[in-house]
DNA sequence: GATGAATGAGATTTCATTCAT
DNA sequence: TATGAATGAAATCTCATTCAT
């Protein structure tokens, strides 16, 4: 039998669409509720304020990309292997739904300083995946032992991040997933010995 | 005789006092007008509405910045060199002004998307530079002949963005423009022949 | 074998709990089921809806403190001795229960017109006591004959209520019931012969 | 040149009727400024916020009430005839404004705990007033030496109060202003000499 | 009788912009 | 040019009540 929906995720999900078709600032709930096919109030039995929603959508959404990433990295035994299927999966979960790429890349930076902090907060689970790929990637010799941790993980983040938005503003119109294979070239070539 | 500083720029500086101050969301006309001694109609006489207040901000400081590093760049002759001007010079340029820093890295970027895809417009004289840098690190050989022009750029300005984001975030804690000659190497060894 | 208390006075007790703890506008329908341990749903089982609850809140309350009231001065046998008991047995039912004078006095005050035309109702059986006091002193000579019941009524009635308020707008510091000679005194003098 | 009625005030006597009119709880910001004339932001330039106007209301209308009092018993001699002239005042000013009366005696009771307590600032101005009386009195021997000024201003107040509150609950039917003999008897019996 | 998840109407306040002076 | 008082649209959230189970 199949399990009714939770309607937490179903909120989540019409948030999700109705932010990237409207944008964060025409999203109001009334337009999320609608969506979701529940009425306004049920909104709240579910989410504090509108602002849950959107913390609570980035945790969900970004929970399940942590944990799928996770899983691709296990199975590989180098640095420079679990490097590419980080950015692999992250451009080709991006560019599976293009509603949650819209809402990750533009509209949620949109949200104000205390919102960013919290978003920040759940965005370190990913950049601990990161660390420890450089971590594992210097112990093993693949990378430079001179190689800062932390400068690392902003060139790699800052660089797919950028690619990432730079596809988004384009409208989607390039093949993301295939610059997995060119920008991971261009962080190992940088991570790399001399 | 000193002539009388325009009001055009008076309010622009305002806006950058008052944004950084009080956050994208918070700042506004009214306290912008305070701020530069003016009634909140006068602003009115010098930019169309509240919008071009922020991207006449982003162009007026954008433009000094891209004069700046184009006048470093011009002496050196590599085009390692040259990036290494650029990079040290953003870093500077920033460090040297708290403000800006916190309204180009934070601030406007709560704008909604049609603001933010007149900001790129603007972006797009910095980011002719690092191309054109890029292709002369190309045609002298002293970057990959199958270097992406396109992923070198978003590599670049990525990281230096992430990196500018990242100490902003923090407060401006730590020395910002130190972080040149290491982001610089990544960048290179990223660029570079194998 | 011991009646089971009928959730009707259990839901009337919860809601004087209720809004003495939160104040009226504070007080919602779900804190007083919760606070009576029944469901949101069942309060409408014995209630039509929320206005019902606090007039029947009153009734009843007031109910006893009539019945009470009216057992003192039965055995009473001057209109002087019998409105000594009203006034006694006024300030010490309500310095006894300290909830349900922040209700009476506070809270209840600040529902609409229609509820306190509806509670005037009520209130008439307290009024008509008082008149028949008043009236037992002009006939037994006690009182003036010259003496309007109406505002006789009015004076005694707008004297023990602005003392309670006062008391209960102090925190009950003082001692209420001690106070109810001196109250007697200034009524007894106003109503009194020449 | 008849100067232009400054809007505060404008707003104020709107807050009465719309509130006399509608009741406190449907006396929507909108209606007071439809009813003055003025747009809804308006009404933010001359009051923090909706609470803002009813305390501004009360101290408003109670200022001009205790200036008018005070100037009438400023010209009497005895604490009887000052007591007589406060009672008349009291009930003259209010029976000339029915909507005043209205917002007053049931409206304005209907506040939160909060208002009510900023109201009851406002309302000492004029306790103030019937306690110097009180102690004249005492001080010229026309009333008891034994009289409790606390207790003989809860009766005096406490009678006013109800008296106007009974008229108003019965649409304002009576005369009001020709109970104040009545009451004024009533009151200095209460505090006479045995 | 009892439950409690779902409903949806309704109002305060902000702030970019205008325009008479 | 410069002013600043006035405008008015727009959206979050609460809570009394219902009804399927």
């Amino acid at each position: 039998m199949k399990q009714k929906r939770p309607k937490y995720l179903q909120i989540i999900d019409a948030a999700v669409i109705v932010i990237a078709e409207n944008g964060y600032h025409h999203a109001q709930v009334s337009k999320i509720a609608k969506q979701a096919g529940v009425a306004d109030g049920t909104i709240y039995l579910y989410f504090k304020n509108k602002e849950d929603i959107l913390i609570s959508l980035f945790q969900e959404k970004m929970g399940v990309f942590i944990e799928k990433i996770q899983q691709e990295i296990a199975g590989k035994d180098t640095a420079a292997e679990k490097l590419y299927m980080l950015i692999e999966k992250h451009f080709s979960l991006l560019a599976e739904d293009h509603h949650l790429a819209i809402v990750t890349q533009l509209e949620l930076r949109q949200s104000n300083k205390d919102l960013r902090l919290r978003i920040n907060e759940v965005l370190k689970g990913y950049l601990n995946i990161l660390d420890s790929i450089i971590q594992t990637g210097k112990e093993t010799s693949e990378f430079s032992e001179a190689l800062d941790i932390r400068l690392a993980r902003q060139m790699i983040f800052g660089t797919i991040d950028e690619t990432v938005t730079t596809w988004v503003m384009n409208d989607q119109k390039f093949d993301l997933t295939a610059l997995a294979g060119s920008v991971h070239e261009l962080m190992i070539k940088g991570c790399g010995r001399v």
